[in-house]
DNA sequence: GATCCGTGGCA
DNA sequence: TTGCCAAGGAT
């Protein structure tokens, strides 16, 4: 590698993240197993989040076996509120395909693990190279960040085409003795030192091998393009409980935003001049022939995701008629409640709900 | 290649 | 307050 002692890079790298290494509940030990889920939950989402879910995930579903045979409510419940709930129904599915084609041990060459659902480029090598101790690239956000320092590469690391220029990097610089810590300590590196904003770079192991520093550019890498704007959707949703004090929830479809959590029924509002009362009542007995008196609007919630904006009016609601329960369709107390999965949104909407 | 898919934290 | 993010993958 050009202008690199590779060498001497992966031993500084590698030595610091030996001595500075994070203590984290998924590097007690490499399991497969848990190094995948750890790895399932850490795809866009914050370490200090993920701590406590992958806890209670592990407690509950302790090895391929115990997951592949759990319901997927339950797994489900388990994922409530950590997002991205196709991640985890992906992987309920990829272990169960795990425990019947590979007799429940996880693949370990890079054609059989990419193969399982929900396990793309970054995840393949992940679990190969921290459990397997495989020499793959696992180029997630942090690598592409701390590469594109290092080795000064003006790419766009939004564009997905960029990813394959480090991951042929990391080929270069892998260590083939301990790949493990080798990808671990770029990943932690980005984590923790070579940050997007204000990188610490006079605590870095390895400023002496990056570019960037020596050129005084650190804070002009990577290069990024910016996200579009969300856009904006008007919600009516309704609390509706009948005479024994029962509560209608609805479960979303299998595919899309927020598939098959539970919710409590809402419509979009198309004609939002027109009363919003009088369209979620017309709503509630054309889709679910339930006829409910409506009270007035009990206060209004807006909930931002990555790509949308809810804005959410919500009213509270007697259920007249008789209803028809469906696989879809429940009606449930509030003890009941708790055995189902809701998107936060919806968790908001019942606080409002009871504290009302 | 562009878009969809969640959430909570922070400058 | 707004934008931007944080160990990506599927379509």
């Amino acid at each position: 590698m050009k202008n690199l002692d590779v060498s001497s890079f992966q031993n500084d790298l590698i030595s610091w993240f030996t001595k500075e290494q994070r203590t984290l509940p998924w590097r007690q030990d490499t399991d497969p197993y848990k190094v995948w889920v750890s790895e399932i939950m850490l795809q866009q989402t914050r370490v200090d989040t993920v701590i406590p879910y992958f806890n209670r995930f592990i407690r509950q579903f302790p090895s391929i076996d115990a997951l592949a045979e759990a319901d997927e409510e339950r797994v489900l419940k388990a994922w409530e509120g950590l997002g991205y709930y196709s991640r985890v129904r992906n992987l309920h599915a990829a272990v169960k395909e795990v425990k019947e084609q590979y007799g429940g041990k996880v693949p370990d060459t890079p054609e059989a693990i990419s193969k399982l659902q929900g396990v793309g480029p970054y995840t393949s090598g992940a679990i190969l190279s921290i459990a397997y101790g495989v020499p793959e690239p696992a180029v997630d956000g942090n690598v592409m960040r701390v590469l594109s320092r290092i080795l000064t590469i003006w790419e766009d690391i939004a564009k997905p085409s960029t990813r394959k220029i480090f991951e042929e990097a990391v080929r270069q610089l892998i260590s083939h003795e301990n790949p493990s810590y080798f990808n671990q300590a770029l990943m932690e590196l980005g984590a923790i030192v070579c940050t997007p904003t204000s990188p610490s770079c006079l605590l870095c192991p390895v400023r002496n091998h990056c570019q960037a520093f020596h050129q005084g550019v650190q804070t002009d890498l990577p290069v990024k393009t910016k996200n579009k704007k969300q856009k904006r959707v008007q919600l009516a949703a309704a609390i509706l409980v009948n005479e024994e004090g029962k509560i209608l929830i609805h479960k979303r479809p299998g595919s899309g935003l927020l598939a098959n959590l539970w919710e409590f029924p809402n419509t979009e509002m198309i004609m939002p001049l027109r009363n919003e009362k009088e369209q979620l009542g017309d709503f509630l007995i054309s889709e679910w022939k339930v006829e409910a008196e409506l009270k007035d609007q009990i206060g209004q919630i807006e909930h931002i995701f990555s790509h949308l904006i809810w804005n959410i009016n919500v009213f509270s609601g007697m259920i007249l008629s008789d209803v028809e329960e469906q696989a879809n369709l429940k009606l449930v107390s509030l003890k009941e409640l708790e055995q189902y999965a809701l998107p936060v949104s919806h968790q908001k909407m019942l606080k409002l709900y009871l504290s009302d």
